[in-house]
RNA sequence: GUGGGAGUAGCUCAAUCGGUAGAGCACCGGACUGUGGCUCCGGACGUUGCGGGUUCAAUUCCCGUCUCCCACCCCA
């Protein structure tokens, strides 16, 4: 049996209804706050992620989906694509290549699946969804404005409340500009040098790749030492230290609840200044639900103009997850089954289903060589709210009989009252 | 990529010491020729994840492999 590849799945009914509810109630929210969709490809130049996302990072090193295009002659070399694994690189390419800074400020969203090549587990796949959004453009639009920041953690309280999700948490942190966090890296591994011999084996191994990992370390023991390393908010310039208290007034005056996190950092080279991070407790080891910041220099980097932007990526296949704690899925009902009854009647039955389902009736139909009773369960498997018997005696008549499943009542419906019959017996 | 647990019917699970696979639910048909849910009767249902090994005999023991789950790494 061929199945699905380790680590993508079918996402089957009825659960794709709650998928559907859930993307309808976020495309409201970013109608309210004004933002737009914006649909980019899902494999872009291999470069345009190195570049962004950042060469060292685990996400490109080892975990990107990537091959060689074929060139135009077979002999040719095309070159190297990868199957996006995040979507704010695209979309910046995207704001670079349309010129979009001729709009202003751009507030852009979007839906869709991302890869990356991890080992799957709870909330995790190699095919997963993220639901995003972008505030980028010129600084003369306000982009670089904490006004931003807060805008996007607002819109998120907001959308996470709509949602039903309960129970979420906002933390919140500055990883400052560039030069803050050289500066501030450089402060880590030398105050982690006489002290990392003490420490746990991931910790060792932290230090050398990635220091500011040293502060997702568990390990009971090691909590002391880490208590003691310099925080990146000691590191802060004046500018960015007044942007991330800015933003945190607004919060304040808005009414949206945060904790700050000073070990809050990042995976990506392209953040600077606000990072944010929701979590959310019903979902295991993979508690973050949502995770975002701001990214002011990625435009250049990318050799776009500049652009400062923030953004926030939310995990669906997590936010879908921590809805199902809540949330019952229900199958659609549909509104009517039509039973049709005897030779020549799947005939009746089509043409009123026609009918009924352009006056946006649901309707499910039978077959002519399913003996009533047989029709009748099926309706009853589907729930369908009525069944419409269509045989001889009532194409005859002009007149259906009409059973509400719910109440066992039975009456019969003139063929130009059964649409308003189905509907008002709702 | 690393470590641990699991994989038996569509689903949830059982099978003693190694003796040749079973239940509930669901499904299909009938009782009941134009009236569902309840009841009764009957039916179909399996490459025991896959491949190899040991054995007279493997769901059971051994090895490999795949997938899922949990955790690590990392991240949404």
């Amino acid at each position: 049996m061929i199945k699905a590849v380790r680590g993508t799945r079918d996402l089957l009914p009825p659960e794709t209804a709650l998928w559907n509810s859930a993307e309808a109630t976020v495309r409201d929210v970013f109608r309210a706050y004004n933002f737009h969709e914006i649909r980019t490809p899902i494999f872009e130049s291999t470069e345009l992620f190195s570049r962004s996302v950042g060469e060292e990072t685990d996400i490109v090193a080892k975990e990107m989906y990537t091959w060689e295009d074929r060139g135009r002659a077979q002999s040719e070399k095309g070159q190297s694509l990868t199957l996006r694994p995040e979507n704010t690189a695209g979309v910046v390419r995207a704001y670079i290549e349309h010129k979009l800074w001729e709009w202003g400020l751009n507030k852009l969203y979007y839906i869709g699946p991302q890869f990356r090549r991890e080992r799957p587990q709870k909330g995790r796949y190699r095919q997963f969804f993220q639901i995003g959004a972008e505030i980028i453009g010129p600084a003369s639009a306000g982009s670089e404005s904490p006004a931003r920041d807060a805008e996007i953690l607002e819109l998120l309280a907001t959308l996470l409340d709509r949602l039903g999700i309960k129970g979420w948490s906002l933390q919140l942190n500055s990883v400052g500009c560039a030069k803050d966090r050289a500066a501030y890296n450089e402060a880590l591994r030398k105050a982690l040098e006489p002290v990392v011999p003490r420490m746990c084996v991931d910790c060792q191994r932290r230090a050398v790749t990635n220091p500011l990992r040293v502060f997702d370390c568990k390990v009971p023991e090691d909590q002391p030492i880490i208590e003691t390393l310099p925080r990146i908010s000691q590191f802060l310039d004046e500018p960015c230290r007044e942007h991330f208290q800015a933003v945190q007034e607004i919060l304040k005056s808005v009414g949206v609840d945060f904790q700050l996190d000073d070990r809050l950092v990042r995976g990506l080279d392209y953040y600077t200044r606000t990072a944010f991070e929701f979590t959310h407790g019903a979902l295991g080891a993979q508690n973050a639900i949502l995770g975002g910041g701001r990214y002011d220099g990625l435009s250049e980097s990318l050799g776009g103009p500049q652009a400062p932007g923030i953004g926030f990526a939310i995990g669906e296949d997590r936010l879908i997850l921590a809805l199902q704690e809540s949330a019952e899925t229900v199958q659609p009902k549909p509104d009517v089954f039509i039973a049709p009854l005897g030779a020549g009647m799947d005939r009746e039955a089509a043409r009123l289903a026609r009918e009924l389902r352009a006056q946006n009736i649901v309707a499910e139909l039978g077959d002519e060589t399913f003996r009533l009773k047989k029709s009748f369960e099926a309706a009853s498997r589907l729930k369908a709210r009525h069944v419409l018997i269509v045989g001889e005696n009532e194409v005859k008549a002009g007149a259906f009989a009409l059973k509400n499943q719910e109440t066992g009542e039975q009456i019969s419906v003139p063929r130009a009252n059964l649409a308003e019959r189905i509907r008002g017996k709702q």
